[in-house]
DNA sequence: CTAGTTGCAAAGAGTTTGCATGGCG
DNA sequence: CGCCATGCAAACTCTTTGCAACTAG
């Protein structure tokens, strides 16, 4: 898709990889960058981009209506299944090899083939369930 | 919350009733009641009421930046999972005995509480992988 | 050089809100 | 009757797009 490697595309590439799985927004990734890095159309139509590449996955936050952006680091996410925390909203990975028992059996049970890209189980992380029990 | 049962609430929540799971938007919604049964206003206004009392979910669907609704009809959803087929569109539902073993496994593995009402596992259905093998 | 990219500003799409009118209880 | 809800249209927010200037290869 993306032909050439500009200035902008180095820095968007750059900031993402060091904020991999978080969910952010476009416009908070342009005013991470400063105004000077790139301008805010830039940065959407290198998201879109990479979203057509499946290097990033949109994805909408809590109930809002602005849209989220999740870069999916080939290394530390492949094969694993995402699970986001409500209350701290880190995201966590399970590993693969239990990730896929768990599917495989909805695959069984309810004829369902789950896809581990697209899905993301949300709950409360270990850390947060142990503020809540002081 | 809302005080006064309107000709359009009526209307609304009948029509939600018989529609439960599905995703839906505000457009679809007011298009499938008629103009004259109520403003898509009035539709938006209601759907956040009712979104407040937790008897509907706000969700994405594929890569729209459009928000849909989801009635959650308490008896035919409660304790289920609930899984989406990106083929299709189509909603199922995961008993309720099955999903919790599941998500047991990952409390235990990962610990990890997943809450099954806002989790939604996203995949192909039977009937859709049948389709593609053809 | 040539085609892909960028910035800016304008256009879109979807959702929310202000205000006067109307209707439930 | 009083107050909540509705309808309409304007206001908003976020995202996309057109176009001329720019730049990587």
């Amino acid at each position: 898709m993306s032909k050439y490697m500009t200035r902008q595309r180095k820095v968007l590439l750059s900031y993402l990889s060091g904020h991999a799985d978080e969910l952010l927004s476009a416009q908070e990734i342009a005013d991470a960058l400063g105004p000077e890095a790139m301008s805010l159309s830039a940065v959407y139509r290198n998201l879109s981009e990479l979203e057509g590449e499946g290097k990033l996955r949109r994805a909408s936050k809590g109930n809002q209506r602005e849209i989220y952006y999740q870069y999916i680091d080939a290394e530390s996410c492949k094969g694993a299944l995402h699970l986001s925390c409500k209350k701290c909203g880190k995201t966590f990975h399970m590993e693969p090899e239990a990730a896929c028992q768990l599917l495989d059996a909805v695959a069984r049970m309810e004829g369902f083939a789950v896809d581990k890209s697209d899905t993301v189980l949300y709950g409360v992380c270990g850390g947060c369930q142990e503020e809540k029990e002081r």
